[in-house]
DNA sequence: TGTACATCAGTGAACGCGCGTTCACTGATGTAC
DNA sequence: TGTACATCAGTGAACGCGCGTTCACTGATGTAC
């Protein structure tokens, strides 16, 4: 090991090591596994290995911290978004399959952030840090319906569409999360039913490939 | 004031009065107010003018006690769902627009057991009574399209499109609370939009009788 | 109708608990000379 | 390179708080005879 590499790992973990990004992961494993509203500052901390006290050098209080958790999802969502259509044509529906799958996979792989982000009181969402995120999830999704229509971003046709692929995508999150579909017992194939939804939205705009 | 009055009053009001049902009031209004995981028992019998420890006598905790909450707000819902419908005729389109904005109506008048029946936890979800409750929802639902497609109500297409519009009104609903459309900058007409919805999922089984 | 008893809804005081937050502190790291 | 000082991340003990829940109780209502 060089004096370099050290040096780096030091920076890196001053004192603890990154006790705020460690924290921010502690507090959404906890959500994950207790539900949003079950979580502490105290456990966290002890999941984190510090004291109750410490998290307060990084965050202002208890709700700084959700903030933070929502903040961080919200990031990675935009970024799974992004990554499903960054090699698929612009004017292909499959695209917007790839986008509501993308929204749709990350509900499914962390529910309990979803839910904190959407589910939950409106107290906390006025934060411009939280609007400018959320904004750019929006905008992923507003420049894909852009794109395939050929129209400008803030065309209202593009934010209907967008609106209505949106409601839905979201509302199956919802229902996949209490497993109302099982509990319908009904057996409906995610893909088929998105690729139907998209169709009917943009089905009038795109020729379709697929035959079948 | 008769005897016979004051005598049926007593009876109404042994005691306190029904503080089973009182008490649901009160955290139903405590979950609209502060929101779903604000709401104590303690501030619940406050407002009630009872005790801490009344609630007791009526419910094991403080789990059964919101679920009383939800219970009474599914039951609404679908008493609401079924008003909403009765004197629409069955092959109409405006009857699947009727129910949706009953749903719709619901989630915006009482946004907080909205968010507690469907936005929380999936821990309690698994009561039967509950799950009855969600399932008489359900039934006039598929009821509903059942009749526009003039099919039973188990049948696969009868369940695949009422999931359709469940899922549409259900992420419309959500959006909603988070004033997601006024942060998208977008004047979207509800009524409108839904009754686009309609037309999507069931406009090759109905004439449309609306010319515009 | 009157009395004796059973029932049970609501009381009020108390408990233990875990939480959020504060505080003076320690000691490792960074920096100026 | 070495020393003196400033910074600041993390400590650990303590606090006040409101909560959920329990308990022995009271007193109003219902019921049997």
């Amino acid at each position: 090991m060089s004096v370099d590499e050290a040096t780096v790992v030091a920076k890196a973990g001053y004192h603890h090591g990154d006790l705020k990004a460690q924290l921010v992961e502690a507090v959404r494993q906890l959500v994950e596994e207790k539900g949003p509203d079950e979580f502490s500052i105290a456990e966290a901390s002890r999941r984190a290995g510090v004291s109750t006290a410490a998290p307060y050098k990084h965050f202002k209080d208890r709700h700084a911290i959700l903030h933070a958790v929502v903040l961080d999802g919200l990031d990675r969502l935009a970024d799974d978004m992004r990554a499903a259509i960054a090699d698929l044509p612009k004017t292909s529906l499959e695209r917007i399959d790839a986008l509501g799958q993308a929204y749709i996979d990350f509900a499914r792989n962390g529910p309990g952030v979803f839910r904190l982000t959407f589910g939950l009181t409106e107290g906390h969402d006025d934060d411009p840090e939280l609007m400018e995120c959320g904004r750019a999830c929006i905008a992923v999704l507003l420049g894909a319906v852009a794109d395939l229509l050929d129209r400008p971003m803030d065309d209202p046709e593009v934010g209907q569409r967008a609106y209505l692929l949106w409601t839905f995508v979201h509302g199956h999150c919802f229902l996949l999360m209490d497993e109302k579909l099982a509990r319908m017992e009904l057996r409906v194939d995610e893909t088929r039913i998105l690729s139907q939804v998209s169709r009917g939205i943009f089905g009038d705009v795109v020729t379709d490939r697929a035959s079948s």
